[in-house]
DNA sequence: CTCAGATTTAGACTTAATCTACATCTGTTG
DNA sequence: CAACAGATGTAGATTAAGTCTAAATCTGAG
């Protein structure tokens, strides 16, 4: 963590050991509850000022998905996503799974783009 | 609109004149104010219902895109969207504009999905 | 015209997210 | 080590989007 110029104080490295090896994608208060299991005194401001500092130093994304809340993710390697209608639950879908063609707006300096795919579980066959 | 079974009130016509009419993406405080010019008496709890109602008989689309707060849409086609990075500013892509290959899952019934790109506005040339 | 159901309203409430002011920690310097 | 300044963390207040409630108003079928 030092390497990316963060100091690793003992809150920083409890919310990282969660929310970067996770692979779902969790809101800030489900980052908070599960960091408050084994680091019982860290704040909700802390929680959220390290999440915005990961993400400011390029080891984590934050994406508005639908859900009213936003959700962090570590897997900040170019991908698309999947939204579950029913349980909100978010899945990534690798970069490989969907062809996109070239994205060229006037005007525009794209910076990045993804698909976002919404529906439902299929049921067994 | 009763057309499409929803009765007619005179809020939400007006309403429907300037969130239907739109070519942005309002959120459903901007459409509160928006209609607040013309009928200065209507709540905020009519605003938001209507959005809601005129969204569930297929008139509106609602997107989370960033920003912090729900947008509302009266292209109910398939389109994709650019969001501009400094201003939070949406605006619509053509759905021929940008080439999608199969979007298939395992497990996956798929609703809908569409590109989301990020960037922003390039400078004159 | 009546009145039951539909619609609207003001304001209370909920929740995500941010802010503030103060407390605590930590690395550096003397 | 001791002092201290800057960095970090905390509790609780605050903001803002969105929802809910209970009461008022409207409307059209009979
Ligand atoms: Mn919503
Ligand atoms: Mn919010
Ligand atoms: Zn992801
Ligand atoms: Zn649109």
């Amino acid at each position: 963590m030092s390497q990316y110029g963060i100091r690793p104080s003992a809150q920083r490295v409890a919310i990282a050991r969660y929310v970067l090896a996770t692979d779902q994608h969790p809101t800030a208060e489900q980052v908070w509850s599960r960091v408050r299991a084994t680091f019982p005194t860290v704040s909700r401001a802390t929680v959220y000022n390290t999440l915005q500092l990961f993400k400011q130093h390029g080891l984590l994304l934050e994406h508005e998905l639908g859900g009213g809340s936003a959700v962090f993710d570590p897997n900040v390697e170019p991908h698309h996503h999947f939204v579950d209608d029913e349980t909100g639950e978010i899945r990534d879908i690798p970069w490989s799974a969907i062809a996109v063609g070239d994205v060229q707006l006037p005007d525009v300096q794209v910076r990045e783009y993804s698909v976002v795919v919404r529906g439902r579980r299929a049921d067994a066959p």
